[in-house]
DNA sequence: TCGGTAAGCTGACGTCATGACAGGACAAGT
DNA sequence: ACTTGTCCTGTCATGACGTCAGCTTACCGA
């Protein structure tokens, strides 16, 4: 399905450039998580890698076009978080479960990928397309199931009917990703990590459910 | 308070520069919106303001500097969104036009200073301290309202004990703001700008109130 | 074993942005 | 007209960008 990784010229890659390729992605990733985005050049990412700029220029057409191959597969991993969700209940002492576990895991995923996700952030909110698509992608999955979730407690009659399913789940799937991407802030109202999460938790299940949590 | 405008060189800057210097700052604002951070040039927003890169240095250390100064106006601006909050009530219908409000101002707000506030977020988000004060000074008159709200519900009884106002309150705002920033995934999630704003009031009320508001 | 071929890498180069400085242009008062 | 201090720009050294030709390395079939 993934056709074979090809260089800008339209060489097929082969074992050693895969290497490269993957080694100058890393180093990337790595500068990106030490510098500002804006500040990350070509020439420092070749350095690091131990090799040259024009290098650099046979497997990406720039710095963007890397930070894309970095967040496809950062992409890719996010599709497991939709495993927090899956047959889970929002009923009573569960779904306050459901709720911290699932802030529990966003949280987790976005630290642990925090450069990357900055960055994607940062793009889809200039209105680039590419960004904006592989944002949705990373986050569909939860917004998907969270979505879901919602909708059904409606079919039941225990969420309002003009509640929009989605604009809910997307909103707090937004709120998530947000909050981790900002959470040094938060300490500076005044707000612990330790405090942040059950709060956060609750405003999930509030949201979700329409009801406050049953501890 | 604000001491006199200088340049770099330390020179105060009379009438003209002042004059420029602002250009300056308003044309970098257009860039913000027009093209991507990442590809803004000293060059550029010279040329534009229809003087040369070396005026630019005269008055900026380089293009982060000029931003500061450009969210620095802003914040101030900002303060403004406490309004949004002072002497409101959070009971009964009441509740839910305060609610409704907020998310209407706040989201005007955000769209209006759209371009510099993405950049501020991502400074922040990066651990940049001169970027990060800047979002608190922007948020904290309405996180401060938001907050004060919260905790006095709590202390009629009307909000749980083990509730963090400070918590609460950051969260709600953050979700505001990225979800300002983020308007265009809702639409690819099927969701409408009319759609959203009641569904973000709903959760800013429920967050806030820990109920559902009476309509 | 020995070319032949394609992959892989880099030095070198023209172009362009950066940031510093010195000096010219300009307005205002005398 | 002349001085004074503000304001702007031409110019330059430095360094990043992005391209290309060409060298080296690895693989493969005869």
């Amino acid at each position: 399905m993934t056709g074979q990784v090809r260089t800008v010229d339209g060489r097929v890659a082969g074992r050693r450039g895969q290497a490269t390729r993957q080694k100058l992605l890393d180093c990337l990733s790595e500068m990106l998580s030490s510098s500002p985005y804006r500040d990350v050049k070509v020439i420092d990412v070749a350095r690091r890698a131990g090799t040259s700029p024009a290098t650099f220029y046979q497997y990406f057409p720039d710095v963007e076009g890397a930070v894309l191959e970095i967040a496809d597969q950062v992409a890719a991993d996010g599709a497991g978080l939709a495993e927090l969700l899956e047959g889970r209940s929002w009923a009573g002492r569960a779904g306050w479960q459901t709720a911290q576990e699932l802030v529990d895991g966003f949280l987790d995923f976005w630290k642990k990928n925090d450069a990357i996700l900055r960055v994607v952030d940062l793009g889809a909110a200039e209105g680039d397309k590419r960004f904006y698509k592989l944002r949705m992608k990373i986050l569909n999955s939860v917004n998907g199931s969270l979505t879901a979730a919602v909708a059904e407690l409606q079919a039941k009659g225990r969420v309002d009917k003009d509640v929009h399913p989605a604009a809910v789940a997307g909103s707090l799937v937004t709120m998530l990703a947000a909050v981790a991407s900002h959470q040094k802030g938060f300490t500076s109202w005044g707000v612990k990590q330790a405090e942040l999460k059950p709060n956060l938790a609750l405003l999930v299940h509030l949201g979700v459910t329409g009801r406050k949590p049953t501890k």
